[in-house]
DNA sequence: GTCTATACTACGATAGAC
DNA sequence: GTCTATCGTAGTATAGAC
């Protein structure tokens, strides 16, 4: 079997142990039973535990990153410079967000990304460079279009509750089925929950009545 | 020592680290010593680690709903009929559970609620039976008064978006600490975050213009 | 009602065979 | 590059003293 392979099987099934047990919780010889492989090859391959539960960090990065690639090229190649069309472009963000949050991946990495925003470690750096920081900057240009009458930091509080309305769909997906009333979240509803976000976002995007 | 001392102080050891290390981390050995107690103590008053973790639930419950009991009275008092009273109590509503948010009392049970969220147990159905449904319910009522023209499932999911504005402050405490370009979310931050989730909630809540 | 002592299982790390 | 074997530590649970 080709290292690569190991690795990518290794950190598959560390990922899912990870994201439900807590780094605590998960052990490294289910981890190694789980991608078919001795306990000693995690590390030989990433020096230990913690060296396993980074490299999860940077398979998370690329996967959300690569997830929202197009629709990020997309507002770079044609740069909005309307207050409509920086609302138009940041939509597209939060929608492809929620469309996220929604979709079965992101249930893996929820716990784990919640984990390092309360103890922040040397997972987190890594996350947020890869895959927040780009598209919290282009987020915060565009909302310096779409709300020019807004001060710096009170765009930047809009930026965060705007973040919020996507990420309450998987943090607190529980609560959000019962609101909706349904037992689980399934496609029409998934459906609904997207087309208000969007109404929602343009809500706070758009400057008040004068 | 009294029965209830006792119990009061392995429930709060025990939130503190089921909070931090998950309920796999944790230790009832270490709660047991944070508690300065014998581990056999657990077993005897909660009949073992999930029936300590169970009665964390509960407490966590109670906290909160105490925490808000002067908000929901007030409102209970008072109904509003109009919509701006409507919107008001609303946003009083939500600022209520922004503070939370921003208080390191809420740091213990962010990571304990979420990993409920995600695979929900008995201990979800107590939180969300406890502090959860009931100011969900009056939520939808309030919102119902002030959005007439929204379908119910649009005001539900209004709801979740607006819940989320508020959980963010929590559960991507990091990001949102980068976000507003603060090393910790300090008490001038917190204000701010708080003054722009009223008025964002606010912007949710008005009827757009026609 | 609370403690000590103990049985049993599983953990992460590492050394060394192949 | 991957495996087996083993070390020292720490986990939960329980029995029984007080």
């Amino acid at each position: 079997m080709a290292s690569q392979d190991l690795s990518a099987r290794i950190v598959a099934a560390a990922l899912e142990q990870f994201g439900r047990l807590g780094f605590d919780g998960a052990s490294t010889r289910d981890i190694a039973r789980a991608a078919g492989t001795a306990m000693s090859s995690i590390t030989y391959h990433f020096g230990g535990k913690q060296g396993l539960y980074v490299a999860c960090a940077d398979h998370i990065a690329e996967i959300v990153a690569e997830n929202r690639r197009p629709v990020v090229e997309a507002i770079a190649a044609d740069p909005p410079t309307s207050p409509e069309a920086a609302r138009a472009a940041l939509i597209m963000l939060i929608e492809n967000l929620g469309r996220l949050m929604l979709s079965p991946r992101s249930a893996t990495f929820a716990q784990f990304i919640v984990r390092e925003q309360q103890h922040p470690t040397e997972a987190f750096e890594r996350l947020y460079a890869r895959m927040m920081r780009p598209v919290l900057e282009t987020a915060l240009l565009l909302i310096g279009i779409a709300r020019p009458s807004l001060a710096d930091a009170e765009r930047r509080a809009l930026l965060a509750n705007a973040v919020g309305m996507a990420l309450v769909l998987r943090l607190a997906r529980a609560t959000v089925s019962r609101i909706m009333q349904v037992e689980t979240l399934d496609e029409a509803t998934a459906d609904l929950l997207l087309a208000s976000l969007r109404r929602n976002a343009l809500s706070l995007l758009k400057e008040p009545a004068p």
